[in-house]
DNA sequence: TTATGATTCAAACGAACGTATGAATCATAA
DNA sequence: TTATGATTCATACGTTCGTTTGAATCATAA
């Protein structure tokens, strides 16, 4: 037979459908791909986790709980370290996004397959992804923002949470979009500079987002009175 | 019967599709969706069109003409002003991110609708729509980076594109995301700030860009030898 | 060895998809 | 008015989708 130990059929599958979904998304990856790639049948995925939206959940939070955890430790310990007094925002900055790309220098916690899932997902169409997303990022999100509101307390807090979603954009964008950078750029950078080179990512990317965040606030004009 | 003018039944569902596209994804929006929404009959995209692949194609096409051109004609000018010299970094910028939100407040070039579809799909999973776009953007994408490197002599050309990318994810995830940055970050900006206002989003998103673009370069160790 | 519950299997289900077809209807000009 | 080509129409085709089913097979303990 196949070398199938019926044991490890859950992990091959999430492992698979991981895969896959970021390769082609959630409407584009269909189940007969996940069982076939995962040398399962088809009718297992359903059986071991009962539909396709509840394997892509655990696709997540397999990974998510891990990630949301090491965020908030590594929040606590800055704040600790700090004695009361704000955090400085590059460490803020780096607590989120910098843990979220060294752990894709781990492969047993999803490597860079999990990262440019998370890429991607993010600007997903589905409502079901987009809403099951928010909750589980709901509450580190929300200390990440107090954390920041804190550290920058003459930027209203409009700007902080407007520069955090350019931030989030960039950062997914650049995880996300290997093949899709590569074709509209035509990507002439050297082999070494390649997106799987996290090593090459990640100063580059901190310290763009990093620029964007401290950059001087726009000019605009006053609010226009609601009619 | 339904105040069905048969002569715009091309225009009607290139309106539809657009929207449509842009809120449920590629994938996510069938025929059906299409023609019943445009009051047309289901086979009127296969008659007029050819092809679903077709229309998303022609969708694209009708916007992205003119705004390639407007933007090889705003460099056009820049560099005719400039005289020889190099064009300033922030004006480059402006003229190529710039003149794609400003398209946005157009409503005859597709308004928020169409740019929220641009951002979208520079994610999107389905190979053909980046190929697609990789062939669109190519030209104007080339003399764009040619006008930064003569702009910036001193910064690696490498460096350079890296942060193209990360301008481009910043732009495309604020604009794709109104729905998705809503969830993730509980939006509790006000009414007035919403992504809709485009003369809120614009300064604030050319400011973070330009930030980053202007960020000192990251210290990177030197490149590992290829083994 | 046998009984039991967990897992895997082949096969099928109904629904939705993109597309194709040929007749009906329309606009236009001879 | 009639002939012609463009367009719209209702309907159906063949696929693929996610899911379900009931029997077969497995691991485990009495």
């Amino acid at each position: 037979m196949t070398d199938n130990r019926h044991g490890d059929t859950r992990e091959r599958i999430l492992d698979v459908a991981e895969r896959l979904f970021m390769e082609f998304g959630y409407d584009g990856t269909s189940m007969r791909q996940i069982t076939g790639e995962a040398n399962v049948n088809l009718a297992a995925v359903n059986y071991h986790f009962g539909s396709k939206e509840a394997l892509m959940q655990e696709v997540f939070r397999r990974r998510l709980d891990w990630l949301n955890e090491e965020r908030m430790r590594v929040l606590d310990r800055l704040e600790a370290e700090a004695g009361g007094k704000p955090v400085k925002p590059s460490l803020i900055v780096d607590a989120f996004f910098g843990t979220l790309l060294r752990m894709a220098e781990d492969e047993g916690r999803g490597g860079m397959t999990f990262l440019r899932l998370i890429g991607r997902t993010l600007t997903e169409p589905s409502e079901f992804i987009r809403a099951f997303l928010a909750h589980e990022y709901k509450t580190v999100m929300d200390r990440y923002k107090e954390a920041l509101f804190r550290a920058l307390p003459d930027v209203p807090k409009a700007e902080i949470v407007w520069r955090f979603h350019f931030m989030l954009g960039a950062t997914s964008y650049a995880i996300a979009g290997t093949d899709a950078l590569r074709l509209v750029t035509d990507w002439q950078i050297e082999e070494e500079d390649s997106v799987d080179r996290l090593d090459r990512l990640v100063p580059r990317l901190m310290s763009f987002i990093l620029g964007g965040l401290r950059a001087p606030l726009a000019q605009l004009d006053p609010p226009a009175v609601n009619d």
